[in-house]
RNA sequence: GCUCGAGUGGUGGAAUUGGUAGACACGUUGGACUUAAAAUCCAAUGGCCAUCGCGGCCGUGCGGGUUCAAGUCCCGCCUCGAGUACCA
């Protein structure tokens, strides 16, 4: 008998599923809370013990705030597409659907063991037509709509068309590709296509030739943050760029609301930090510099004056007086038509040599100076100076305009680019009280903003910032340049070359691309018989049969990439079963956003942006009342493995204990955790893991085999994967619940260790025991609490309160810890305290709690129950054991009344016995009195 | 390189506003119960010194500083982790 976690574990879960005890439904009486975990991926090897942490941490916070009384919406789905099960399909020919299915079921089966208290009636699976219907909803929104600088927000195309009809693109300011000016004449006279081509320009969602990344192993194009240092992000294979064809959303224009939304939500600094930095925002200029001669006059529009000049973008025009030569990206689209007959054939193979050369080579040989000259020359505007236009793949195409202005005195890049090549280096920018030096004798260039600007004209003598402010003015006077600001930001790229993802809404009439009707929604994803490319290189759904509109036109053959499903989920769990919208108005305005959302800090780049550039543009549409969608994030850290090695004696089938393998040549393998316990090895076990150990023989000390062990991130081949299974089958979820977050703090990372399991299920059984005798018979009594008992209480009532308040649960564990050890010591079985702690701990062990919940006589679940407020009368104090220290170091302990005037304080203080051998010979020269907190002596 | 975060016993960690450093738990050691084991319970447990049942010194990565008082604040370093990577 004694405390039995698994049948009650198993009866509760039971109730929970028959009753919808968790069902989230609208209730204009209560104040809504919506607490949201990151959706997980199902893959094939299920949970293991850092899955759940931060589920374990929501759901505590959910049951609170049901406790608090709040309508809590605590939705649980899946993000269902996703390469591993593709990449099975094409292993096997399962489809990834039914590997998805399957993987489903088994989460869910582990989930459930848990005891989360979601509302499954809402969830959501990415895969689903009924979801993704909208995530193609959505997607043609894009598709129609632009974005109005003027306004500051995304509008119909319509009215944009209207616009041109009418006025021609002028007087328009959007987020769009470069664009010549047209008239209405123009506009009106243009074919169908060209007028379509022209959209395309303006689109949220559009399709263009852009450089992309791609890959070749996996067969698609990744997005800027699916690739880490050159190689992909799932798999880990190179990456090249590529001119392609693809989708692409037009995020750039949400650059400033993205940046500027950061300071309306509540996530962690280092979060929004990394958010700002992939957003880079850079205020500067951007500068023409003309040409010295247009060099194929044939070649040049006379009247397009772009391209008499090279546009150049600075964060220092301040230094536009160092300006001592140009650098142009290899892919710079003027290189060609400037580049002198003399220099074509090196310009041309240094172009082919940076265009083959892989994005990793190109990161890490970034020490290498390259370049080639074009032989074409400049005019820098301010001196008018002739300077040296030269080529090199420092010099980013995506970035600015593709094109810089080199500074070397006052550029690190540039002085390498010009100490190599022997270009001029002007010193414009002297530190403060220095003296201009000779360039030639640098080492490096000056960068600091911190100086005084000399030879440069008319900003001699102003400081850096003085300097920028009156360059700008007076380029822009001149008509050559303006200020401006630039963002890092990149749009994202939307199309894969994949099967498992969403088809687009998408169908082409004379190769132009159309979208599909609201009604002709969901287009589900066709049967293909081969998941792998055409022959002729096109995607998967190329292989399907009839993947063609009612009326004949080709549907497009790409499927959008993981993060479209994943942008707006949030939003379709407030009515996941709506058919004829992607969630009514009325859940929208009850539920309007997330109001704590708990994950990983692996998103803060990609899902965390898109999904918040997702929300602001439904915003825009008047689709969602909240700007942004999530108003409080917390990352949970990751839980990594600790790896247990055994030492095997090099050669041989012999394995030395831990602290014996110095005295041979040993090598370390890793062995399966579950054979280890304390560091001690299971010998016996061992042998029988696997046939090469079957005859293994060893060394031990003190009659034990000691592991070794080492924390490494968790993985199958480090043989340290914890699965949350097998710790429920031994201890219960209630056990692994208070476990993980006894673990340490949410947000840090940690290592697995089940070491520590034991003390908290011990916790459960003493508190078990506080309630039931040895054959489970209720113990409680009416009988009336002692102060002691109550303080215990109210106590553990204050602080557990504060700690969920503020996400410290491994705080509130040993709060409770405290309290049930106090509680036994003081043999307390009284329910006018023992059923309050039944609540409080109902969020951290549901399961136990609805027990004794319900042997205390109680016929609904414990998540009704009022959560207890502490009372402070329980808790004053007539007395307070004041520390005294003598210079600051604790000598000695007085208990003197709460009450009690400082000066008295001093004087007791002074009194006591243990104080006269410190006040001995010395004099005290002050004495600190805080109340309630310490008496500090100085003596002297 | 730049940005951010973290360094506290054998281990995970606590100390919420500058105010008793090491709560709580694991582990270890000793003891009780038991034929024995498991479970349970009790005691000790930062290091060093000690006439080890009085008591003292040192101690929160390192070096300085502010303060009656610093794990906490300031300055300068070191180490580790994460993000980013020629972003002009």
């Amino acid at each position: 008998m004694g405390y039995d976690f698994q049948s009650i574990e198993k009866k509760w879960q039971d109730y929970w599923r028959k009753h919808q005890t968790y069902k989230a439904v609208i209730d204009h009486n209560k104040p809504k809370y919506y607490v949201l975990d990151m959706f997980p991926y199902p893959s094939g090897s299920g949970l293991h013990v850092g899955h759940p942490l931060g589920y374990i941490a929501s759901d505590i916070y959910s049951r609170f705030k049901r406790h608090k009384g709040y309508n809590v919406l605590h939705p649980m789905g899946y993000d269902a597409y996703g390469l591993p099960a593709e990449q099975y399909a094409i292993q096997t020919g399962t489809h990834p659907e039914i590997t998805t299915e399957k993987n489903i079921l088994r989460y869910r089966e582990q989930l459930d063991k848990i005891g989360f208290s979601f509302d499954w009636s809402r969830e959501v699976r990415t895969s689903d037509p009924q979801y993704y219907k909208w995530t193609q909803w959505t997607f043609i929104q894009l598709f129609n709509s632009w974005y109005n600088n003027k306004t500051k927000k995304a509008e119909k195309i319509d009215l944009l068309i209207n616009h041109f009809k009418e006025k021609g693109n002028a007087g328009i300011d959007a987020a769009c590709a470069e664009i010549d000016e047209f008239t209405s004449d123009d506009w009106n006279g243009y074919s169908e296509t060209k007028q379509q081509e022209m959209l395309m320009n303006y689109r949220l969602a559009y399709l263009s030739n852009t450089m992309v990344n791609w890959c070749p192993e996996l067969g698609t194009v990744l997005a800027n943050d699916e690739v880490k240092e050159g190689l992909s992000e799932r798999g880990g294979h190179p990456v090249e760029k590529k001119m392609m064809k693809q989708w692409s959303l037009r995020i750039t224009a949400y650059s400033q609301r993205l940046l500027d939304g950061l300071d309306n939500v509540d996530w962690p600094d280092s979060l929004k930090e990394m958010q700002r930095n992939w957003i880079g925002r850079s205020e500067g200029a951007s500068v023409f510099f003309n040409l010295e001669h247009k060099f194929d006059p044939k070649e040049i529009d006379p009247f397009d004056e772009e391209q008499w000049g090279i546009e150049v973008f600075t964060t220092r025009p301040d230094t536009l007086f160092g300006a001592t030569f140009m650098v142009l990206a290899p892919e710079h689209e003027l290189v060609d038509q400037i580049t002198t007959p003399e220099q074509k054939e090196v310009v041309e193979k240094y172009k082919l040599w940076a265009k083959n050369r892989s994005e990793r080579e190109r990161m890490t040989e970034v020490k290498n100076v390259t370049g080639e000259f074009t032989g074409a020359f400049a005019i820098n505007p301010l001196t008018n100076e002739k300077i040296p236009i030269w080529i090199a793949d420092y010099v980013l195409s995506g970035y600015g305009t593709g094109a810089i202005m080199a500074v070397p005195g006052h550029d690190s890049r540039d002085f390498a680019f010009a100490s190599h090549f022997k270009l001029p280096i002007i010193q414009v920018v002297v530190k403060d009280g220095d003296n201009p030096t000779d360039t030639s004798t640098w080492d490096d260039s000056y960068d600091s903003k911190e100086g005084i600007i000399i030879n440069s004209g008319f900003i001699n003598g102003l400081t850096v910032t003085e300097a920028m402010k009156d360059t700008i003015a007076k380029i822009e006077e001149m008509k050559i340049g303006k200020g401006t600001i630039n963002y890092r930001l990149r749009d994202a790229i939307f199309s894969r070359q994949r099967y498992w993802g969403e088809p687009f809404p998408i169908y082409y009439k004379d190769g132009m691309p159309y979208a599909l009707n609201q009604n002709e929604l969901p287009l589900e994803l066709p049967k293909v018989d081969s998941y792998l490319p055409t022959s002729d290189g096109n995607p998967p759904l190329a292989n399907a049969k009839g993947w063609i509109t009612s009326d004949g036109y080709p549907l497009e053959t790409n499927t959008m990439p993981g993060f479209a499903g994943s942008s707006g989920y949030y939003l379709r769990y407030m009515d996941p079963k709506n058919e004829n919208q992607y969630f009514s108005k009325e859940a929208n305005e009850y539920w309007r956003d997330v109001d704590l959302y708990i994950g990983g800090d692996e998103h803060a780049a990609g899902h965390l942006i898109y999904s918040r550039f997702w929300n602001k543009f439904l915003y825009d549409i008047g689709l969602v009342c909240e700007d942004e969608p999530y108003k409080k994030l917390i990352n949970q850290g990751k839980i990594q493995g600790r790896s247990s090695f055994v030492y095997r004696i090099t050669g041989t089938n012999k394995f030395v204990s831990y602290n014996l393998r110095k005295e041979h040549q040993t090598q370390a393998l890793h062995v399966d955790i579950e054979l280890v316990n304390n560091d001690v090895l299971d010998v016996d076990g061992f042998k029988s893991w696997r046939s090469e150990f079957e005859n293994a023989e060893f060394i031990l000390e003190d009659g034990k085999y000691i592991c070794g062990h080492e924390v490494e991130k968790m993985s199958k081949s480090k043989h340290n994967v914890q699965n949350p299974d097998s710790l429920i089958e031994k201890y219960g979820a209630d056990t692994l619940r208070l476990y993980e977050m006894f673990l340490g703090p949410l947000e840090q990372d940690k290592p697995w260790d089940t070491n520590g399991i034991e003390g908290v299920f011990r916790f459960l059984k003493k508190l078990w025991k506080l309630y039931f005798d040895e054959n489970n018979n209720l113990i409680v009594t009416e009988k009336k609490a002692t102060g002691e008992e109550l303080k215990s209480l109210h106590k553990t009532i204050k602080k557990v309160t504060s700690d969920v308040e503020r996400f410290s649960f491994n705080t509130g564990v040993s709060a409770f810890m405290i309290c049930i050890n106090e509680l036994n010591d003081q043999k307390c079985n009284s329910r006018e305290v023992l059923e309050p702690l039944a609540i409080l701990l109902s969020p951290y062990a549901p399961h136990v709690s609805e027990e004794i919940w319900s042997a205390l006589g109680h016929k609904e679940s414990i998540s009704t129950a009022t959560y207890p407020i502490h009372n402070e009368e329980f808790l004053t104090e007539n007395t307070f054991n004041y520390p005294v220290s003598f210079n600051g170091k604790m000598r000695f302990k007085i208990s003197l009344p709460v009450n009690m005037e400082k000066a008295d304080i001093e004087k007791e203080a002074l009194k006591a016995e243990e104080a006269q051998k410190w006040l001995e010979g010395k004099s005290v020269r002050k004495i600190i009195v805080v109340p309630l907190r310490i008496i500090n002596i100085v003596v002297g």
